[in-house]
DNA sequence: GTCTATAGGTGGATAGAC
DNA sequence: GTCTATCCACCTATAGAC
């Protein structure tokens, strides 16, 4: 590989990224691409092996920016502000990179195609991080002990709900964005607390 | 319009709802439809004014199946039972009409084009009905007095995390459907005691 | 590593005969 | 109301010259 090829592999990325963000993910053909990049269409293969591959890399960047999220809630100093900041970086996640995620979290088998790079059941990361902040919480008793994983399953489940209906337009009464962020961090602290009594 | 015509425009949107149920959306082609029906794509504009026109009366099936199950809920003899009688229904119609609750709360602008027939802000009758079932408990002292609309949106985020995580495959370790439901039941209540305290 | 040329596929939509 | 014939757009992918 030479200097030149990388740097257009590099192009090809980027340019395939920017429609993509911009566009979605459907409208990212290797003949669009190409053009921006201004080479033939026969030229991606020289990078790529094909449409796919060019997807799960594109995709591939959302899921290492999401994981740069989550890794700042661990900064905080108790497990109970490490919940909440979680949850904070979570909602940020998805109103700062709307189209990773949805690719990550509300889109289907079939939409996805060969893109997920996911494994088996529970290889979910985001599932993982959540169970080890509630034992966290449970051995500092911030919230009441028992089963680790139906606990979590309800905690994602509601700031995923949370997000994904903001993401929709489904929650736009609430207001904009600073405002529901209040909303967001008043509803978790409240569910926390609902799961300490 | 002759007898035969709508016999043949039944047959189209019949075809057409299949394929959609059992490929996807954007899956359903005029040309496929047609096929199926054993007619020419031609005839198809005879019936609707085009691909988006079939596929709007395609989706708009879905929402009033969607309404023919929450209304089941309001034979609930108690408002907390119409609540958690709401989150029932609900999920079964996540669960047995995964295609059209896609569509309806998980798709966004773009992937819909022109098929979604949603209104303005707050037109949603999703959050108008919860609201009403929020009010009702506050009346009845089960859950605490407050703004009946961000508790109905927490209620409402908490039950689509739940099924939307759900039908993406992001919960399967919780176990088969029935597990799923249990689960589904006891995270209600407990959210119902949380808004209780 | 890039090009041109091409093979072969999807699709929406329209004109005009019957 | 249905057909055939067509036009146009889009796409993935490959072969072979340079």
């Amino acid at each position: 590989m030479t200097v030149d090829g990388e740097q257009t592999r590099g192009r090809l990325l980027a340019q395939a990224r920017d429609l993509y963000l911009s566009e979605g993910l459907s409208k990212v053909s290797l003949r669009e691409v190409a053009r921006r990049c201004r080479v033939s269409p026969a030229a991606v293969y020289r990078h790529f092996d094909g449409r796919d591959a060019l997807l799960r890399e594109v995709c591939a960047q959302g899921f290492r920016i999401f994981s740069s999220y989550l890794m700042r809630a661990l900064a905080a100093p108790s497990p109970r502000e490490r919940m909440l900041e979680s949850g904070r970086h979570y909602l940020a996640f998805g109103t700062e990179n709307p189209r990773d995620y949805r690719i990550m979290f509300m889109a289907g088998a079939e939409e996805l195609g060969s893109v997920m790079p996911s494994g088996g059941p529970e290889a979910s990361p985001t599932f993982r991080f959540l169970v080890d902040r509630v034992q966290e919480c449970m051995q500092a008793k911030v919230i009441k002990k028992a089963p680790p994983g139906p606990v979590a399953a309800t905690i994602w489940a509601h700031v995923h709900g949370l997000v994904s209906l903001r993401l929709t337009g489904q929650l736009a009464a609430i207001g904009d964005d600073r405002a529901f962020a209040r909303f967001f961090a008043h509803s978790n602290e409240r569910l926390l607390e609902g799961l300490a009594a």
